[in-house]
DNA sequence: CCCGGATGTATCGAGTTGCGATATATACTA
DNA sequence: TAGTATATATCGCAACTCGATACATCCGGG
């Protein structure tokens, strides 16, 4: 059964994790530049979103230190969370992705149906 | 901005009144047998659906007697409130499609670029 | 004659989640 | 020192899905 309100933002999180690993604030740049910004993935969109995955085992998870050439030896510096996409997330980015397809195709089966409502 | 989780439930019903006039059951058996059993419109989803789509003037109603044969005069009888797609509602439907296709585009675009995953 | 299934509309409560606003901290630039 | 970009994260509201439930009628079989 297909959901009638299936979620784009995991399955759009997900297509970006499968090309190459990337963390929060890189990837809603992405989805709003490749969506030619058409799609937003705000911060409390995004992030409660990836800690599901990763509760899900969909991905894997690592920090990692933002380097700065005039940053104290001592600073802090800002920190970046890595997701990687794992074996299980792989294979929920293809379901979503066959989910996705099959939607459509109904979708275009009930819209042919009613074509004399195009504006 | 594109919704990121558009609701397909209002587009499926819109585009089949969007052919004819019809009632609640009626429509959640044409959705269930025009997406081959994939899709559902359990009565918790579509009456409410419908009473939104009333409400925002997408839609018009009205009453009718279910007639039978044997019924005697006085016999309330069964009743269906049939919707008819209004001028307001075609607009609104046309609009789904014109998100749906572009929405389908974009997504296409994601999922091009992490066919790699396919199962 | 009753009982179950199909027809027909409708509500309730729980859980999920999008989304705006907000918080916190650092780096760079003017 | 002020503003923007980088970077992660939470809160609360509102909307919606979904299973369960409810009520009433029609029809066929046991």
């Amino acid at each position: 059964m297909l959901s009638l309100k299936p979620d784009h933002s995991e399955l759009v999180v997900l297509a970006i994790l499968g090309e190459a690993p990337s963390y929060g604030y890189s990837i809603s740049k992405a989805v709003a530049a490749r969506s030619d910004g058409h799609l937003k993935l705000a911060p409390s969109n995004l992030y409660p979103l990836l800690t599901r995955l990763e509760k899900q085992g969909l991905v894997t998870t690592s920090w990692e230190e933002v380097k700065s050439d005039t940053a104290a030896p001592d600073a802090d510096g800002r920190r970046r969370k890595w997701y990687r996409l794992s074996a299980k997330g792989k294979k929920r980015l293809a379901q979503h992705v066959e989910s996705m397809r099959r939607m459509q195709t109904i979708l275009d089966s009930f819209v042919s149906g009613a074509s004399g409502a195009m504006a």
